[in-house]
RNA sequence: GGUUCCGUGGCCGAGUGGCUAGGCUGAGCUCUGCAAAAGCUCCUACAGCGGUUCGAAUCCGCUCGGAACCUCCA
């Protein structure tokens, strides 16, 4: 029996809002996209949350053996700054503003981007297509739109038809975020440079590039450059077929990015585009949205330096990383700095613990309890449970709290490992370090432990050793509270040997 | 205005009809020369008001409060 039969995976599906099972296209194979980010500018820490949850999806996946594509693009087109633009995106505009050419800014940001999606362990997608490397399928779709009457062109842009293709599509428009297009005809706002369109509720396909815009592309309509929506239409499908298992993105692309790309893909190819779409809640500070416009954003590197108005102190990438997995990826997650410590010494305990189960070794005599192994078994299997449960990482990191309590109680002596029988042993080891490592992604943060720091701790260590055995405490203390204050902290062990951790 | 979601103990945050979430903080105990770490114990909540039910944080209704989307946004 194979992990993900004895762990069958359910998860909500944003398109019918319900829990429930993953069936995949193929058996053993899973194809997902997520919207990657725009890169006009420092991916902030409200967008890093999102990858941070597809790249948990993505790695569970592969942990429970299937063999996963997981395409993320990059929008590098730049999305328009409003419908009623003037023919100038938001890249076109940045490069302006700083001088610079499109691709120089685009260059700029992506690789800002990745080493942010490096630091906290989140890994690099099968596929990151780019939406300026796929303008000819652009055109290509668009064309077949029009040629289909679900699309028309008007003074060199190209919009959809999105009444028509309700009345082809039995009123579907509007079927992930729940929203009725009747309605949106009395809401949406009247916009001066949107007459072109034939109803307002229509979006581009292709956009007309007026003389001053810098980013342009020829096209059977004249110079332009694409919509927003239909680059991911255009490069999901590409890469993952016409109907493909899940597509991510944060819950502010429901609509109308993805309700777009349900529409544009339907009436191209006349198939539904996907199976499972899963949306990732927002990061928000004291309760709203965290986002560039609103002011309350921050970047990773002042997350990590602690340099930011909003900030008390530094936090390291793991222990971010932790603290978003504690909530649901469903649920708003609350920022500040309360939760950020608490998360900093949670976080430190399951690093400990990992170390520890890292070099525990079966070996000893006595008899295996089997209560006790099953009782540990039982605990490691919940881990299994919890995250085949629409990706359940609280409750998972729960049970390795309570896994890492009884690996102290091995370190400490309080468990006997040769009580454990040597199956359930490697299972319970398999199962913290992989969920930890593999699942979670957390990994042990030893960056200052380098060498000749380590080294020069050790021979203090046996210098205390040494005044501890000849009763001079006044010594043995000293060395242990000069090193507490430069933020080495030494702690005696049992067996007389002495740990230290580096704040 | 329309659509949707949320309101859990000192803080963060899981949980959807009966069974301990967990982390952090605080108090105590054990271990320890003293610490630190660790283990154990305690502090037992579900916005308010009604209703359904043998039984509700969990379902229904109303009230109050907050948020997201409807425009670029992860």
């Amino acid at each position: 029996m194979t992990l993900d039969q004895k762990y069958p995976l359910h998860f909500t599906n944003s398109l019918s809002g319900k829990k429930e099972k993953f069936e995949p296209i193929h058996p053993g194979f899973v194809g997902m996209y997520v919207c990657g980010p725009t890169v006009y500018n420092f991916v902030h820490l409200g967008n890093t949350r999102t990858f941070l949850t597809f790249d948990t999806v993505s790695r569970y996946f592969r942990f429970l053996g299937y063999k996963v594509r997981y395409v993320r693009n990059i929008t590098d087109v730049g999305h328009l700054v409003n419908d009623a633009d003037e023919g100038e995106d938001k890249i076109a505009k940045k490069a302006r503003m700083e001088q610079l050419e499109p691709m120089e800014v685009v260059k700029q940001y992506t690789e800002d981007f990745h080493s942010v999606m490096r630091v906290f362990n989140i890994l690099p997608p099968s596929i990151e297509p780019s939406a300026t490397g796929h303008i000819i399928e652009q055109i290509n779709i668009t064309n077949k739109l029009i040629e289909l009457g679900l699309a028309y062109e008007v003074n060199g842009s190209v919009y959809f038809d999105v009444k028509k293709y309700n009345q082809q599509n039995n009123n579907s428009y509007g079927i992930l975020s729940g929203r009725n297009i009747d309605e949106l005809m009395e809401s949406g706002r009247e916009l001066d440079s949107q007459s072109e369109k034939r109803d307002k509720r229509d979006f581009a396909l292709w956009k007309k590039a007026l003389p001053a815009h810098i980013m342009r592309w020829p096209s059977p309509w004249g110079d332009g450059f694409p919509g927003w929506h239909i680059e991911c239409t255009v490069m999901s499908t590409k890469y993952l077929g016409e109907t493909f298992d899940i597509h991510g993105g944060g819950l502010d692309l429901k609509f109308p990015h993805h309700e777009c790309e349900i529409a544009q893909a339907t009436g191209a190819n006349g198939k539904s585009p996907v199976n499972y779409w899963i949306h990732s809640n927002m990061l928000t500070v004291n309760g709203q949205k965290m986002s560039k416009s609103l002011g309350n954003s921050f970047l990773p590197s002042e997350l990590f330096t602690g340099n930011h108005p909003l900030l008390e102190k530094g936090y390291t990438p793991m222990t971010v990383r932790f603290f978003m997995l504690q909530s649901h990826y469903s649920s708003t997650l609350d920022f500040s700095n309360e939760a950020l410590n608490a998360a900093e010494k949670g976080y430190k305990k399951l690093s400990a613990a990992l170390t520890i189960i890292k070099q525990a070794d079966p070996t000893g005599t006595g008899a295996p309890d089997a209560e006790l192994s099953s009782g540990l078994h039982h605990l490691a299997e919940q881990c299994y449970q919890n995250m085949s449960d629409d990706f359940n990482t609280a409750k998972t990191l729960a049970v390795l709290f309570e896994m890492a309590s009884r690996i102290n109680d091995i370190k400490s002596g309080n468990l006997v490992v040769s009580r454990i029988d040597k199956e359930t042993f490697d299972f319970f080891k398999k199962t913290y370090v992989g969920f930890m490592e593999d699942v979670l992604g957390l990994r042990e943060e030893t960056s200052h432990n380098h060498e000749l720091l380590d080294g020069t701790i050790q021979v203090l260590i046996e210098l205390r050793k040494k005044a501890k055995t000849d009763k001079n405490f006044a010594l043995s203390d000293k060395i242990r509270d000069d090193l507490k204050a430069i933020g080495v902290q030494l702690k005696d062990n049992k067996d007389g040997s002495i740990d230290y951790t580096v704040e």
